[in-house]
RNA sequence: GGCGCCGUAGCCAAAUGGAUAAGGCAGCGGAUUGCAAAUCCGCGAUUUAUCGGUUCGACUCCGAUCGGCGCCUCCA
């Protein structure tokens, strides 16, 4: 049983989709006017794994990206560069879509974009009108929240309580709580026709429309962050609601943010953050494009997709994290480790473990350890690990139970001395393979362990390698001959050339990196 | 000001009423090694910001205090 955390009721809730066995998702993605940084890849990544989990819980999912490209922010940046807003949203998009590409998201089913679905924003909104729920005024359409009886639900708050200035479009509105579906276009403004006269959409109504085209008038998971609770997300269940008459979606589920603490100018700190009120400059804060955040395609060239998906999984979602490249580091440290198991497993059963047969699924991974100590503890692992993500998708408890299970397996190998040669059995080697095959089972439904990592550097050229394969074939015949002196320089010598050696029962391996 | 979240070992972090408070990073011992590296084993919170309360029992619920943060305006 799959329990979710619900922003609606505030409380975790058992999963149960609309239709049995499919399970439709959306999630909010970006507004495509600026490079996205690390904050925007908090949800891909996480939604990218649940979905994963999903699958291999047996339900099919559908899982909805949506990319708002049309919007005030995006008017304003493109005239800022001189250039038209569709040329930056083709620009914007394609940066979001490659990095989601290098952090190996492909698992989003869709992405609707809002300039696609200008006819049915138009037809959703005059649907909204005729239903009583928003009114024109001066080529603007505004909701009006009076007509909400459960406006404020979703973000907990009461309608008094967000009366506030109402913006410069204050005087058109009803109520300042009111807010736009449609937006009348000034001169040299983008603008489609409408009923209302040449306009653009609001903000939340791409959502609306979006979600029920795709995924029904009520689907199972609406995703996004924290900050889009209110007004974006209590906006658009005003809107779906009114106008379907039915909850938009059943459960609400939105991760924390990210936040800066990393020192001025590094990878995702507020880089561009002004001068002023140093005192308060020293504290952490959010994310965002408005405060500098460097863009996340730089970090790419620092850190390693599967390093910060791992940063990313290692707390829990609704956490908001600490972003810093030092806690990206030390969480690569770790990973590492899994590596140097999957190099030792492959040198032991001479099999890559990216190839062993792992099951999709979460029946066919299920198998009898009968009294083998170590698969007990294997498939003990295991369920903790499924009992964690069934928890809400506790991804971080969930990664402990990785750790946990790799080293039971090096145990294995170190306790059963399966490195060297002479004393493999095939029965043991097979209690190996399952373990793994389970490691990595259990792995992908994080989306990780898919592909080998790339060698800290290229292995440099042939002649390179055939260099370093004398030098260790020399100081191999040196450590024979009890010529330690030699042996050692040969490799602290190395060492500051960048380039490792260990010795192993199955004889020297060197690697070049750090 | 209104609404809300968070505070667990040096650092990161899981566990939200029940039996010894996961895991990672860093550190320290030991095994292994010619010495290393890697790996394995062991060690760290008499205790979950503080104080008080509810309970047979609280990190977990309630109240207060201190500290950090978010939303209320654009945001993933």
């Amino acid at each position: 049983m799959i329990r979710v955390y619900n922003t609606l009721s505030k409380s975790k809730e058992p999963f149960e989709p609309v239709r049995p066995g499919k399970v439709g998702i959306y999630l909010c993605g970006p507004t495509v006017y600026k490079p996205s940084h690390i904050g925007h890849m908090v949800g891909p990544v996480i939604f990218d794994a649940i979905k994963r989990y999903l699958t291999y819980s047996g339900y099919e999912v559908t899982l909805v990206v949506n990319v708002t490209d049309v919007d005030d922010k995006l008017i304003a940046e493109s005239a800022r560069r001189s250039m038209l807003m569709s040329e930056l949203a083709a620009e914007m998009t394609r940066d979001y879509m490659n990095n989601l590409d290098a952090m190996g998201i492909d698992t989003v089913s869709h992405f609707p974009r809002a300039t696609d679905h200008i006819d049915q924003i138009i037809q959703f909104t005059a649907d909204l009108i005729q239903k009583g729920c928003a009114y024109e005024s001066d080529g603007d359409v505004y909701f009006d929240v009076s007509k909400d009886e459960d406006y404020g639900k979703l973000s907990h708050r009461t309608l008094e309580s967000m009366i506030g200035e109402g913006g410069d479009t204050a005087e058109r509105k009803r109520s300042s709580a009111d807010f736009a579906l449609w937006k009348s276009a000034k001169p040299g403004e983008p603008s489609w026709s409408s009923p209302w006269g040449p306009g653009r959409p609001g903000w939340h109504i791409e959502c609306s429309v979006m979600s029920s085209r795709l995924l029904g008038e009520t689907f199972d998971i609406h995703g996004g962050g924290l900050d889009l609770v209110f007004p974006h997300h209590e906006n658009e269940i005003a809107q779906s609601e009114c106008r379907f008459g039915k909850p938009m979606a059943r459960y609400w589920l939105h991760n924390g943010l990210m936040q800066a603490s990393d020192e001025v100018g590094k990878v995702g700190g507020r880089a561009t953050r002004p001068a002023e009120d140093d005192l308060q400059s020293q504290s952490a804060g959010k994310i965002s494009k408005s405060k500098g955040a460097s863009a996340f395609s730089e970090m790419l060239k620092e850190f390693e997709p599967e390093n910060i998906r791992f940063f990313l999984l290692s707390s829990h979602y609704r956490r908001p994290i600490d972003f810093s490249s030092e806690r990206i580091r030390e969480v690569g440290t770790g990973l590492e480790s899994f590596y140097r198991f999957f190099k030792r497993y492959q040198r032991v059963t001479g099999r890559s473990f990216y190839e062993v047969a792992a099951a999709t699924r979460r029946e066919e991974g299920d198998f009898d350890p009968e009294s083998d100590a170590v698969l007990v503890e294997v498939s003990e692992r295991r369920k903790r690990f499924l009992a964690a993500m069934d928890d809400d998708f506790n991804t971080g408890g969930a990664i402990a139970e990785l750790f946990e299970l790799m080293r039971r397996l090096n145990r294995q190998i170190d306790d059963e001395k399966l490195e060297e040669p002479n004393r493999q059995s095939a029965e043991r080697i097979a209690v190996l393979r399952q373990g793994a095959a389970t490691l990595r089972e259990i792995g992908l439904t994080l989306g990780l362990f898919r592909n080998p990592p790339k060698e800290a550097e290229a292995r440099g050229d042939e002649l390179a390698g055939k260099l370093l394969d004398l030098l260790v074939e020399i100081r191999t015949e040196a450590r024979k001959a009890k010529n330690f002196a030699m042996a050692d320089k040969i490799r602290s010598s190395l060492a500051e050339l960048g380039v490792t050696l260990e010795d192993r029962p199955g004889g020297t391996e060197w690697t070049i990196g750090k």
